[in-house]
DNA sequence: GTCTATACAGGGATAGAC
DNA sequence: GTCTATCCCTGTATAGAC
């Protein structure tokens, strides 16, 4: 017997939602339609329905499922090149393995890097609450995470940063934004060489700007 | 069928293409109808059909079309800012007030920004050879020219710039994709001081970069 | 011969009825 | 879980008007 509002089975809300990720990350939300997410997830479109009273919230709801996700993503990338360099030598290179890792994740972001498309694409027909659970729970965190790094490693004179959301926000402009907007922020195959030399030269700028001693060169 | 140029009149093409222009930038690729675009155009459907073969031709006619204009407004704010700087000191001054009236520009771009956001949005269901073409039309040709005069400015010792398009292509990332990014791409409108800031930011980390003199402090 | 106006065939879509 | 009412869209067809 089926349980009233909130007591559904939740395999079935899971296996809506993945099949709904993967949808609407192909076809995008105009293109996707029920049917095809009903027949993706093994359910009858009526289930869809009883789940989610209509196809944006369904969308909405993905949306931030997939931006949790990739964040998630993206922190261990972090904590895995950025949380055991105590040495000064090693920052600039561990951050330059950072950058690298980080564009080739966008490359292959894969159904949750088109979802993140699909919202860029619809946001003016996005209500300004749910945008701004999407901002943050996914670009937002993302640059919080790396400005708390910043901030230690500022405090330890390993890197040039008095303010660390700047220079978060710098870092990611110059080793990152370049490769999304060349590949459409994920959406076509960008060359492995033309990748690292974008990230490289990137890196190479931010250092110039932030790396330890750059305080001391900028107040020549 | 087919729709050629030359035979049909050409005040009704133009009309459609404004027309087109306006609901695909309002609607985005898949929500726009052929219906809404005649009645915008008022004009018949099948006038519309007797001028471009169906829906998609349109589209990518429209992006074309509109990258162009985008581009010769962004040409003629380039040339008002940049083209009369002969003094060292001004340079600067001169790429700030450039920086900024750029970043504007993207948020005042209406519906000739809009296709471009539909054009992102569908850049999977693009045919390649199209695409190249809208980006020589639009973002490469916004890249050279900034590029060759800073090539100018690099001869004459203005600015520190060994590749001038790779100096331009930084130019762009600090002082416009920031607020790219945080308009969603001109979709959402940004308080006037927060664009200010992020160029003003941005501007001076190029200048620390690629400011006259920046190449000695480089090589310290 | 290009345009307007209208109608319509064919395919999908949403959302709800059974 | 299936079935279906209803709507909308693309693209074509059929009228007549300038």
């Amino acid at each position: 017997m089926i349980a009233r509002d909130g007591a559904r089975r939740p395999e079935k809300r899971r296996a809506i939602t993945e099949a709904a990720t993967r949808v609407f990350g192909r076809e995008g939300f105009a293109r996707a339609s029920m049917d095809a997410i009903a027949a993706e997830a093994a359910v009858s479109k009526r289930t869809v329905y009883n789940h989610f009273a209509d196809k944006e919230t369904l969308f909405l709801t993905v949306a931030l499922q997939s931006a949790a996700e990739l964040t998630l993503r993206l922190e261990r990338l972090a904590a895995a090149h950025l949380d055991e360099t105590d040495e000064g030598g090693s920052v600039r290179e561990a951050l330059a393995a950072f950058a690298v890792e980080r564009a080739r994740a966008l490359l292959r972001s894969g159904e949750h890097g088109a979802v993140a498309r699909a919202i860029r694409a619809e946001v003016v027909n996005i209500p300004g609450d749910v945008l701004d659970a999407w901002l943050d729970a996914g670009p937002d965190a993302e640059r919080r995470a790396l400005a708390a790094r910043f901030a230690v490693w500022a405090r330890r004179g390993l890197i040039a940063a008095d303010d660390p959301e700047l220079a978060a926000e710098r870092f990611t402009l110059l080793t990152y934004q370049g490769v999304a907007e060349r590949s459409f922020r994920g959406a076509l195959a960008v060359p492995g060489e033309e990748v690292e030399r974008i990230v490289a030269d990137g890196t190479d700028a931010f250092w110039r700007l932030h790396g330890a001693g750059a305080a001391v060169v900028a107040a020549l």
